[in-house]
DNA sequence: TTGACATACAAACATATGTTCGTGTATACT
DNA sequence: AGTATACACGAACATATGTTTGTATGTCAA
């Protein structure tokens, strides 16, 4: 069940007719169709290159229903086929950093340049709730000092860049008097800012408002075990 | 047959559903299912009407295969969905209800032929670890039952379906002497089984091997604020 | 050699799924 | 009334299509 098994050119070939099908006719292929295009006599052959491109990663499949293939990465070395505009490719985001506990959040000059291969996840489109993915970052949780907020260490967190916050937003706060990083949702008040975790049963933290730098506005959390 | 009939609500019905069950899945719609989701109790009427969405314009059949449906024409009043069934980059799992404490999980037999409104949640690639997506399927939590695990109410978990589980791992249970749901790492005791809160402050529950049931290991958490 | 493993085939199998048909309603028009 | 038309139902039907099983072949390592 390994990601970076190589695939056979046959299993490219399946691929390659798979995306060309699908595209043309709006729907995908049937295991008999893909083996006569792809010169492979039994369906049980096709059936378990399939399964393979499964573990490779490359394709999902629906049990037990007809044409229920869907491709979701690209194939190697052949240019990507035509996609709609609308929701079709899963963003993803930079990810630019670490979040802790008394280190501020730095962020590089321009997130959209940042450009480093495996510095990037991918985001379900609806996680970026419209923003545009080039204003949007994520940082990795390190250490429990957001445990408050429900986020623990090794938690991915989505943020749209910005310096100002509307009540009720969860964001992320750089505390400069006392060099201390937070998330937590963001009230103001009278005359001064309520930073309220998310887990009630912790307390809020009042802080003056020259004393609390917004540096985002926290879209989403996402959170792998194992 | 001319091309300004006007659509009855029962097409607009199966339109929509069919566009959104494309761009969902990647692939149409079978006539039993529109029927199911739009309250159409024979088969035959589906056909009826797919044919009259044929002469109106705004749908494209393939005889005798099997899925065989394009919407070629956008679905008036409503905002332009995806037509096609491209490559979209992301895989889905099946949303199958929720998980909620005092309320055991019940589960459709067959996660992979759930067809319902919202039940897929498209989830980045590396947080399916490596499983299969027909054995993968998400719940959404409601209350904050499961606080003690930093899981909040609206959260998304990915699970994946299994009845045993190794040490350490995050797991869903249900304990039927407590009518009570959980999510906790498992842990295998000398003759019970301890249940640990991801959160530190809070207390690990041990319970008889006979009062576990395990319903599936927690693969992931997806939480959107907004 | 032996055995394990990945790949391949063909045929049988189970069922998912489109199609057809006979029938029963309404409504509108003659 | 009688007739035509649009729309609906349910059941039977035919076949399209995924799955399983038994077997065979190659390679590679022990």
């Amino acid at each position: 069940m390994k990601e970076f098994k190589k695939l056979s050119r046959r299993q490219q070939n399946m691929l390659r007719f798979m995306s060309e099908y699908t595209g043309k006719r709006g729907f995908p292929p049937t295991i008999r169709e893909i083996g006569e295009r792809c010169d492979i006599a039994s369906t049980s052959v096709v059936n378990y290159n399939l399964n393979k491109l499964v573990d490779a990663g490359y394709l999902q499949r629906s049990g037990k229903v007809s044409r229920g293939l869907r491709i979701i990465r690209d194939i190697p070395g052949v240019a990507p086929l035509p996609r709609l505009a609308t929701n079709s490719n899963s963003p993803r985001v930079a990810l630019v950093g670490r979040i802790a506990a008394g280190e501020p959040i730095s962020l590089p000059e321009d997130i959209a340049h940042h450009i480093d291969e495996d510095d990037y996840v991918a985001v379900p489109q609806e996680f970026l709730q419209g923003f545009d993915e080039n204003e949007v970052f994520a940082l990795t949780v390190r250490g429990d000092s957001m445990i408050d907020s429900m986020i623990q260490d090794g938690d991915i967190v989505i943020l749209r860049q910005q310096s100002t916050a509307d009540n009720g937003e969860m964001v992320a706060a750089w505390l400069p008097e006392d060099s201390e990083t937070t998330l937590k949702h963001f009230y103001r008040e009278a005359d001064s800012i309520r930073l309220q975790p998310a887990n009630t049963a912790y307390d809020p933290i009042f802080v003056h408002p020259a004393n609390c730098q917004i540096k985002g506005k926290v879209l989403s959390v996402m959170r792998s075990y194992g």
